[in-house]
DNA sequence: CGGCATCCATTTTGATACTG
DNA sequence: CAGTATCAAAATGGATGCCG
């Protein structure tokens, strides 16, 4: 079910939210428009995933995870571990943003459903923004709904950076290479509450 | 690394110890001879797993997970569970007992590694041997290297309802369907302390 | 023989053109 | 923009060959 080329990278960009068919090509590069279809289709058989209209104007169709697509999460918190404890950084693959906010969101402790303060991350162009409903946290990709309470800019080295625990939220500000607009100390927390699991190298900013 | 074809199943197959070139095919059916090779070569570079020579005359060659590949048993784990999840069994899909077992060694708790007691078991033409010493639990393929100190054989049917828990041994002996040689109270920890996750289904036996 | 490399007929896939 | 149709290129399964 899970197995196919593709399936389990469908899921992770699922992970931050439904995606439409677009997007999904954009984010899987290399991939065909018509494999695509099939393994969405297939998915949804397995109820994986689901169509569902987005809400607003045009009412454009998009795919969302199930429930049974949600416990997955568990297989994308175990990949992500193991990948981030490698050694040598797998310089021949690309490396998304996102894909770190996936790791960070499906190995973030059940503390971090606490942290409600609407947080906006962009990441060279790739916007995320998060927020905790004292239940869950919702990781999401795109601009934040509404405005942020804290909003941060970064390049991808210095995300990774912070994810990883290698640098810390007051040297990246210190250095310029992290913007922030809001608070410092919510700042501070969202990276200890989210953090990649597992990291273990040195590499430098 | 891990997302082609086959890979993850030949890391399963590793999961319960060393295995040979021929056996990997037989336990990978419809995986072409050529494809293993390129595979096996793959993993190698990628440090999950090496060429050992097997003990005994012949040295003959074999392949066994290293410790990057012995960290990939949470993915298996988690994907275990998960589909130990689904309401529906998957009926168009083969189950050998032997994955199972693997879904019961990785998902076992670390008090299993107190099970001391060597146990062999044999489920239709599949034999295995089980026996912690004290830090981790070894499970392997084959028959016990040793006079088990408790020897079970029964169907697979019968070994999966008992893996997950919806018969107990005791049942299981009454109606003729688990043979025991060894100590019943050696059998009902066993299946105590190794069970498949999430275990839902009510199938009859 | 077991452990692979080679060769080839199919199947799967990626890229692109196309349609509602 | 969402998805289908089409086609060439790549991956694969199976048979076969080689080699210690």
């Amino acid at each position: 079910m899970l197995g196919d080329r593709w399936t389990l990278l469908i899921v992770r960009e699922l992970a931050l939210g439904p995606r439409r068919y677009g997007d999904l090509l954009d984010a899987l590069p290399g991939m065909g428009t018509s494999l695509l279809a099939t393994r969405l289709k297939h998915l949804e058989e397995y109820s994986v995933l689901r169509r569902i209209a987005l809400p607003g104007p045009g009412r454009a169709a998009a795919y969302e995870l199930t429930d049974r697509g949600e416990s997955l999460m568990p297989v994308l918190a175990s990949l992500a571990e193991w990948g981030a404890g490698l050694d040598e950084p797998p310089a021949e693959f690309t490396t998304r943003a996102a894909w770190g906010m996936v790791a960070m969101r499906v190995t973030a402790s059940g503390e971090a459903a606490s942290y409600d303060t609407l947080t906006e991350l962009v990441v060279d162009d790739e916007a995320m923004w998060v927020r905790g409903d004292g239940t869950k946290v919702r990781v999401q990709l795109g601009r934040a709904p509404l405005d942020p309470a804290l909003r941060m800019a970064c390049a991808r080295p210095t995300f990774f950076a912070l994810a990883r625990g290698q640098t810390t939220v007051d040297e990246a500000v210190e250095s310029g290479h992290l913007s922030i607009d809001g608070g410092l100390a919510d700042a501070r927390r969202f990276f200890r509450l989210f953090h990649m699991p597992g990291a273990r190298r040195t590499d430098s900013l």
